[in-house]
DNA sequence: AATGAATGAGGATTCATTCAT
DNA sequence: GATGAATGAATCCTCATTCAT
């Protein structure tokens, strides 16, 4: 009768594991809680040795559950990826807002809008280790990145400024690229360069604040049409 | 391309060999065409699906020789990513230098560095791809990649930018911010986004633009026959 | 740069198996050996244990070579089941033919067919497992296998008995009845009891005997010489 | 060849037990009901997809229960077996006697019992789709099949032909053979033909018929031994 | 030297079984 | 008792690497 390759399985393992460090009621029914464990280990590994080169064995121990849950719970280990987005698009939310009051001028909204956004991209880091090289390879992974990073962002960012009178006296096209130029800043100094090119991180913040603070130079308040900016757009066409 | 006929084509050739035509550089060719063909086969293999998602046979078929080569010249898979670095630093080679000619101003010089910085990044893009997954992984790559690009593209930037008198008003760090600057902005607009984000190519380049004229505008010169820069320099007080 | 996943792999194996049986001069390049030696061993092991409780990695083994060329081979598992058929066609060719003279008396003829048959499928017995199975969960394969198992066969068969006289005393119904009959008992008493139900195989062929005879008795010749078949036509009439 | 995991679904099941049927004997009924339930599930799903490719999940939902009872109940999948083999056979219980009236002669008898046996292998196909495979892979599960199956038929047949006394004017094997004939007809123009080899059911179904008739043709009512039957007796040893 | 057939370690995935609820 | 979430052993397959030709 027997199939001969019937699974033997398991008898009894041990409570406590060999390092006695994690006592893991064996077999728990915590599904919100064993996702979440999950994705933050895929985090994690896929952040620091690179997706291919993670197992699910990995994850699913560093996540200390069962391997057959990435399954059941994520459709494989590729869908942890999207996983991985929705997790941090849930934690974003309204980041900005909460923790970062107004400041009484452009200058200064714009200078710590760009210090915000360097020390969040270099705390975001895990994710952008993942999420860069997907975007690379994955058109439309790239596109969703766009939406749910640069593109939300951009849009908190220049709901602050626009509040300024000196944003009246920027061409609209001006006006973008400041904007734009927070997240740029932000995604080059604080992560490309320090974790990326593992350059300094300190040098790196302080060279963002320099960059920053030209580009923010000499904003007229009055004038609604700059003459350089008129220039500019010559110059260009 | 295909290897099944492989056997008779390079016997035909050999015979051809034999009329006195210097058979010792013909080894040569063979080896470092070969070489080369190995190379930009798993260039744009690597940059198109990832270097775990490409197999040493794809890599093998495209260039039109053997796998074992893969092996025998570049000790694996795994050594044809430094390789591929090495090739790219000897056509980089200046590139800055020959292409570019001076311009007249400081402003100039720099506007057309930048624009130089982002289409050469857009033309990179293929390298960029393989190289910034693995400078994600490996730190070890990440500081080569810093001295092999930013670093000395900088130096280059550096040195054509110091020549002008404005250079001499800025602060060093000023400077080097500028100079960086370029890189980034060439980074951010010529490759990232397009390439990465998938937005539009011509809207980047424009955005790079208009970036990159804030933050040249108004340098304080020496010279105080420079009414622009005068001008400047006195609302800034 | 490792991607410290990398194969790290043999490293010299024993010359000599454990129980010293194969010495198998590891690695050589012997394709059409490997191939009939993977589906000789498949076709023992599914016979034995049945498709799916076998093991690509038990295959292998018997076959004495490695498991990736089953892949590379067959395209994987599932592909040594029409190797194996086509292998089983190929050498089934004529083997009635050549094997059994003719008989002098269509009587005789039919029974050492019938006697033949039976033997011949408990010969085959081994195929039969494996495709009788496949055949069931298979509607394509069961249409396949009745084209070169039965049909071939009822070809053959017809063609030898249809050259003695009595044959065209018979309706063409009772002729294909009969032609068929072969077969039928054939497989009957030479697999399905014997093989399947685990039946004496002696009594199962003396069965089949006693049945055959019963068949062929009184057939109505067309020559009113042949004293028996005319009293079994008056006495049928 | 593929085993195509679709997605087949539970689609509410028992909504019949609504009628307001003893519900005293719910618990009882519905233990009794579920196995059942189970049982039928299997049956269905192993006949079509087989054994190893039906999952213990797809038995539950068809079943429209919990996968968890069938290790209760069974002891897990392989015990669904046997409990298939005993819910058949208890179906099968005087099926002959119950369905078929005794014929006034001994051909007429014969005849019907082999139409009989035709359409009654035709009925029990996903029995026998899931025990055949199981018998040529588990030596006890084709003796218990033997004994369930042709046997015990056997029996019932052989009582029925006995009471004609052309049954004495044939020799014991004679007899038998016959008796095994009905089987043996059955199998192959009922099962075999039309639902492994996929052959038209009506052409089978007469095919049989005709091969019967040849096989009950002029069987001697006085003569306790016949001449020929002795003859092959001779010719056999 | 070059080739590509052969090798086999390693990984994602499936699914029978267990057991907390 | 019943349920189905959790478990992890076992398997097919891929593909970098080796090495006979």
């Amino acid at each position: 009768m027997k199939s001969s390759k019937q699974n033997s399985h398991r008898q009894a393992v041990s409570a406590v594991n060999l390092n006695g460090q994690k006592p893991r009621s064996r077999r728990t029914r915590d599904r919100a809680g064993k996702k979440q464990a999950l994705i933050l280990a895929a985090l994690k590994l896929f952040a620091s040795k690179g997706y291919d080169a993670t197992t699910t064995r990995e994850i699913a121990a560093s996540a200390g559950c069962a391997e057959g849950l990435i399954h059941r719970y994520f459709n494989g280990k590729a869908g942890l990826l999207p996983a991985l987005m929705e997790y941090r698009v849930s934690q974003e939310v309204a980041d900005l807002a909460h923790h970062i009051p107004p400041a009484p001028t452009f200058e200064d909204e714009y200078l710590q809008l760009v210090n915000w956004a360097v020390k969040h991209m270099w705390e975001d880091r895990e994710f952008l280790r993942v999420a860069i090289p997907r975007a690379l390879l994955d058109p439309g992974f790239g596109q969703v990145l766009r939406q749910v990073g640069p593109l939300q962002r951009a849009r908190a960012i220049g709901a602050r400024l626009k509040k300024f009178r000196e944003s009246q006296a920027l061409a609209e096209e001006e006006f973008d690229a400041l904007v734009q130029s927070v997240s740029v800043i932000g995604f080059m100094f604080g992560f490309m360069r320090p974790a990326v090119l593992r350059q300094d991180r300190k040098a790196s913040t302080r060279m963002a604040f320099v960059i920053a603070k030209r580009l923010v130079r000499n904003i007229p308040s009055v004038d609604p049409v700059h003459p350089t900016a008129r220039q500019a757009a010559l110059l260009l066409s």
